[in-house]
DNA sequence: AGATTAACTGGAGAACTCTCCGGATACAAC
DNA sequence: GTTGTATCCGGAGAGTTCTCCAGTTAATCT
């Protein structure tokens, strides 16, 4: 993601502030390993990071873009698993099929990731829909849902059906609720399923 | 903490404790309206009400909390329509109807209050689904699912049905995709028709 | 190489949320 | 009334996030 010619060439970043990038992202990943995601100020991740707090700002804009840096290097592997991965996740198999194994990896993930998803999603930001892959994400579930669900507004039904992967949802109906993540996935499918049209 | 007979009775509050709730309430509500939610610091909430810091905290525990109790302050009457009012949003209409009847309100009730809401649900905390009046709406659609989904996990569904009103993917949508508010409607209704059960 | 300049750096500081606790006060019991 | 005490009050202060800008540096042009 460089000097590509494409349109508005995004001014290109100088090469020093493409190192500090680096070491920023990954001495916050370290930190957040470390000490858990709330343990850890942006000052302790510049200091680690050997740069001062301006120039994380400067980088990331806020505490949630920089936290989304640090998942999305996570769940690189997994972004692309189901765009060029094996099925049922990546192509090969029906849409319907793609849905579902796509839902209960999302929810994997999620489960997984949930207390730094929280942390990246609380504050007052755009940051879960701008910045991090749920742009990629709504592209995916739109896109089979184009399959599935002729004529429908996709795009609307993406976005509702990424909805209840918000963290803080999420970590309510695992934690208070007392919800298995076997019946998250069961209640993901019904919803699935009630989408899918069936031929008669 | 105490020795109270068991399970009752919240110890109380003191009369100049509840004289206090309420004008930090009052208080809060007028600044918010003047000056938009963002604007306004805790401090000044007490300020105005004339009245410390540390009784605001005490009262309200966070910020997040003291803005959902402007909101509840707010939409009581919203609150009781769908419970005891006419139909198709009060009891007498089929269940499928209440259920869109239902959606149609939270979505202008969400489009209404959305900068408030967007502020409460902003911060690592519980409180949209602890604190606010989400319990009084996971329970009614819960309710209404049950008549037009028997035998599913309504409480899980009802979660998700809820998802899409997060005050910050609603605001995206309509701001940032400009979606409009008619668009949203029509999709939840999609939404909701599938959920319901056809009798072949 | 030297000059030019747009981009980058770092830390002081503004603004804010929330905690803590000594002192004040409402209510109950006598 | 007086006394006892659980509850409440307020503001100083700790710990954050984020801004601002004077000074520095990498890249480009001649």
């Amino acid at each position: 993601m460089r000097d590509l010619p494409v349109v508005g060439t995004p001014p290109a970043e100088r090469a020093d502030a493409a190192h500090n990038r680096r070491r920023i992202v990954r001495a916050a990943a370290e930190l957040i390993a470390t000490r858990g995601p709330e343990a850890v100020s942006m000052d302790e991740v510049a200091r680690a990071a050997g740069v001062g707090v301006g120039t994380v700002y400067r980088r990331f804009g806020d505490r949630a873009r920089l936290v989304y840096a640090v998942i999305d290097d996570r769940e690189r592997e997994f972004q692309t698993a189901f765009i060029h991965g094996p099925p049922p996740l990546g192509p090969g198999s029906p849409a319907p099929d793609r849905l579902r194994a796509f839902l209960h990896a999302l929810a994997d993930r999620t489960d997984a990731q949930a207390d730094l998803l929280f942390m990246a999603e609380s504050g007052p930001s755009d940051a879960r829909f701008r910045d991090g892959s749920y742009g990629l994400y709504h592209r995916h579930v739109a896109m089979l849902l184009a399959q599935v669900r002729p004529g429908a507004d996709t795009a609307y039904l993406a976005d509702a059906l990424l909805a209840p992967f918000a963290a803080n949802l999420f970590l309510f109906q695992r934690r208070t609720r007392g919800m298995t993540l076997d019946r998250v996935k069961t209640g993901l499918d019904a919803l699935a399923d009630a989408l899918i049209v069936r031929t008669l």
